[in-house]
DNA sequence: CTGAAAGCGCTAACAT
DNA sequence: ATGTTAGCGCTTTCAG
């Protein structure tokens, strides 16, 4: 790799001092018009850009915000990341995105890492194994901001963007029955994180409001990965008095479900209505295409971006907020049964 | 945002030299193994962690290199970034993620963009606009390195990571034929870009190797959108002899006229066998399942990091080599027709 | 064994 | 209007 050319360089090659070539390149007034436009034409000839590592030692800035993703190939993450790129983008910040795999010690890692490369800034999503949420003070410490997005935390310390979890899955539950389902059961992800909590919350609202029990046998619980929900989906399918409708947590453990349900032979929706939760991209290719909460990713990232760049560009930490984005039921096929 | 512990701080809290304590950390063997172990312990408890960007200025190296790709929620892109952050990460270096969005323009901002921020090294996939290549000349000017994976141009100047394109739409092809399908049509790519071109070249083989004519109107062209795939599969479907086979430069393109055959009622595979060509995660989510070609693309995406890592730290341009990946045909029931 | 000094590229206060 | 200097955090000669 060549040395880039550096103010030095410019300033050698055209006898004046290191700062008169500074002050030209930004237009100082104080630089004579001639130099000037001496300095500026040879600096473009020589394509200067000035070194942001330099900058950044300097200002004490990096002008970089780090993400924290529990992974990058869902379509829900990459789209909010395009969100937060976006955002960050068009006020000149670089992104640097990591991934924790849905692990709690490469969580742990990443904030380290982060921390480490000096951001201004976290975007983080938490992990499906995070339970304990301490590895977060050396940010309060260090004082620098953090913004959490769908799965959250200690929301009274730290921003955060959501959806109306509750209020979706209660919609989803009503959805249901007003289609003549009346056996509703519902796979919820990991205990610890409040998505699972808000949507279980909101899935008993909406049984409630449709005057069905709550029966204990129509809610089970499931990690965040194929085979996991596919085994949360033998134990509903096995059931002696199986439901005639499921919705999940998202729409990956929605997409083992339907496999699974096909497998058995079993009709979507005539025998189980089906609804998944993020609307991924993808939901509409599948067949029947499934109804699902449409999730405005891109909004939520570039939302987060905003939230975390205010106070990095003010070099703040200021009182957290909490934005809650609405969703909206797409309703498909796969729930259509009248 | 607080200010990082320094060696200064360390070396003023315990009345040594800077340089003492910078030889402390590094177990420098002159320093005596008391004061080494004071420096440490404190520095542990301050948590100290080296400046990246004074050590970047010095070092004249930012351990950063940069990804191009052509948007980051297509399955195949994020599983690539995947794979490169991954080998990345293993090697101690970060990665900075851009999206050209398809679009020349933005793809010339990309590389301007990370070369100001000073990158080691850039792994790029052309967008399906670039027809021009001489915005790379700019690296090859500061002997950066870079690696194109996927769609690839100068392959003599640069080193790639590709896929068997030629052969893997052959082998397409002939499966079609031996399943049933006499009028075999292919939906292309860009006609720029290097995988359309191969893509087409295996289709002609593939139609020769059947002893099948090639028919001008069985070939059509789309852009990598949904919009303009669409538009192609209508040119197929509306012909008056219209093919029984169809397969894509892509399981997005592929998606689409999937939706678009459901439409009109025709039945896959048994009126039309439908292939992809990337295997995207959701192929097999479809319905029916999509045939298509699995990338190995975890594997090019840490291959493509290897090809640059190993120039970045050696600080050195290689002379280009061409990594080129097997695929493997995954037949599902889209083009099951017997 | 430890410290002082220079320099990576840049800016800004302080000369001249 | 331009130059000099100090300093951002670090490593690495060179002195002692």
């Amino acid at each position: 790799m060549k040395k880039h050319v550096s103010l030095k360089d410019l300033a050698k090659e055209l006898n004046v001092s290191i700062s008169t070539v500074s002050r030209a390149l930004k237009n100082h007034p104080d630089i004579s018009p001639e130099v000037c436009k001496r300095i500026q034409d040879l600096a473009h000839e020589r394509k200067y850009s000035p070194n942001p590592l330099a900058m950044g030692l300097l200002k004490r800035q990096t002008r970089t915000i780090g993400v924290i993703v529990p992974d990058i190939v869902t379509h829900f993450y990459s789209s909010i990341i395009n969100g937060i790129e976006d955002e960050a983008g068009k006020k000149g910040y670089y992104v640097i995105v990591t991934s924790s795999n849905e692990s709690y010690e490469k969580e742990k890692h990443c904030i380290r890492n982060l921390m480490n490369l000096r951001v201004e800034g976290i975007i983080a999503c938490i992990s499906q194994e995070t339970k304990d949420y301490s590895h977060f003070d050396t940010l309060l410490e260090d004082e620098i901001p953090l913004v959490f997005f769908d799965r959250v935390c200690r929301t009274e310390e730290f921003s955060s963007v959501v959806v109306n979890n509750v209020e979706a899955s209660r919609q989803i539950t009503n959805h249901f029955f007003q289609t003549g389902s009346k056996r509703i059961a519902h796979i919820a992800g990991p205990a610890n994180l409040n998505i699972s909590k808000e949507r279980i919350e909101g899935y008993k609202l909406g049984l409630k409001d449709c005057n069905l029990p709550f029966d204990d046998n129509l809610l089970v619980y499931s990690n965040l990965d194929l085979p996991s929900a596919t085994s949360a989906s033998h134990k509903l399918l096995d059931l002696q008095n199986p439901p005639d409708a499921i919705f999940g947590v998202n729409d990956t453990v929605v997409f083992a479900v339907m496999k699974e349900i096909k497998k058995r032979g079993i009709r979507i929706p005539h025998d189980i209505s089906l609804v998944g939760f993020t609307d991924d991209f993808h939901a509409s290719f599948v067949d029947p295409p499934l109804t699902s909460i449409e999730h405005p990713t891109f909004e939520m990232g570039s939302k987060a971006a905003q939230l975390l760049l205010l106070q990095a560009e003010n070099n703040i930490v200021a009182e957290p907020v909490q934005i809650v984005v609405d969703t909206r039921l797409i309703i498909r096929e796969s729930s259509a049964k009248r």
